[in-house]
DNA sequence: GAAAACCGAATGAACATTCATTCAAGTACA
DNA sequence: TGTACTTGAATGAATGTTCATTCGGTTTTC
């Protein structure tokens, strides 16, 4: 289905070349403009045309890049889960102390909630897990092992506390810090800086016991 | 189908009002239908016919007694959430010692989980809260009433800490525990009694600091 | 000017809701 | 009590709507 493929262009003798002019750019308009739309009303609550539009595109095109919506999805999917844990873990200095890399992830994922709503909203929507693919859970599988060895390595090293299994704690801080951004995002409650300090700590409190 | 209601009535004298007879009998077996359908398939999932089925009754029942899809999912969800609540919360001794109510609210909530799971998995859906109407909304709104204001009493008794607004650190508690049922549910994690128990632990550190 | 990309109206499937009909239970009258 | 008539709950096929996807015609590119 996809298939980018650069058509092995150079050689003039290839009759093939064709033509292949924008591609990327419509694509990205309507992954971009799909994260946008499906964040704000659901992936079931968003009919195709509305994603065309909001790409400024036909609806058709849009069949000419992803065979279906359940396959769009997954690509969208796939394409953000890989950017925010580059954004959330890449470059992190893992000599620092543990306690600066903790606070200093935290910040990361605040800003990530601040700087891209769409994309972290997308990735929290519940109703797309019905269309994900193999590889898409594949993905999201792999993308949590190097965060969970870390955390078997600050249980090893005694920092955090190791009466539970990595698995559970890091669950726990992930559910604490989503169900926040969450309560705020649905009004029911309003955070300020100081607030959401207080809750990392209380994160560090619930992994160090 | 069914029905027994032996038209009660023994007064002669009142000729009044024909039968309303098996008018809870149905009402209630469409709930109850709709929690499991929807708990598995989501709201948008599953179509009005599939909960008729469910319920062993005509499509065009269900709307003898709710007026529209929406409708019988806000009263769903107002009946749930009252009876959650009491489950969860009600007849607690609070004269008893805090690490003990904690630990009992706890448990309460894993056995939730685990004997009513359409009933939990229902109201943790996301995809029906477009549905919600404003008294749903109010109804979720008074129902943690009581447990914030138990959250405030415990810092300013000292035992929890209070360097956070009770509001938040209830957030946190909670969505640490959704996500970890949900880690189960979704198969990333098996749950033995001892990592619940850890897990609770570990809540309370949160909340002790 | 041919090939590819693009478009959006047309299509058919799936859905929420309706309504003409059925029929068990209730009532009236003997 | 037995029989004819009334009522309205129950039904599910029919209706109108919404949506993902397709397709024939148009524009762009080379």
């Amino acid at each position: 289905m996809n298939n980018h493929s650069k058509t092995a262009n150079n050689k003039a003798q290839a009759p093939v070349r064709a033509a292949r002019p924008r591609i990327k750019d419509k694509r990205s308009a309507i992954l971009q403009a799909a994260l946008k739309v499906f964040a704000e009303g659901g992936v079931n609550g968003v009919p195709m045309p509305v994603v065309a539009q909001e790409a400024n595109v036909g609806t058709g095109t849009i069949y000419r890049y992803f065979e279906s919506k359940e396959l769009l999805v997954n690509e969208l999917f796939r394409e953000q889960k890989i950017a925010i844990n580059q954004r959330l873990y890449g470059d992190l200095d893992l000599q620092r102390p543990t306690r600066e890399l903790f606070d200093e992830v935290w910040r990361r994922m605040v800003l990530f909630t601040r700087e891209a709503p769409h994309a972290y909203r997308f990735m929290e929507l519940q109703d797309h897990r019905p269309y994900l693919d193999e590889a898409s859970r594949q993905l999201e599988h792999e993308a949590l092992a190097p965060i969970l060895a870390q955390y078997r390595a600050l249980q090893k090293r005694g920092v955090f506390r190791a009466d539970l299994r990595a698995e559970v704690l890091m669950t726990l801080v992930w559910g604490a810090f989503v169900n926040l951004i969450k309560a705020e995002r649905d009004g029911h409650i309003s955070l300020s800086d100081a607030d959401i300090d207080a809750a990392r700590d209380a994160c560090w409190s619930l992994c160090t016991g």
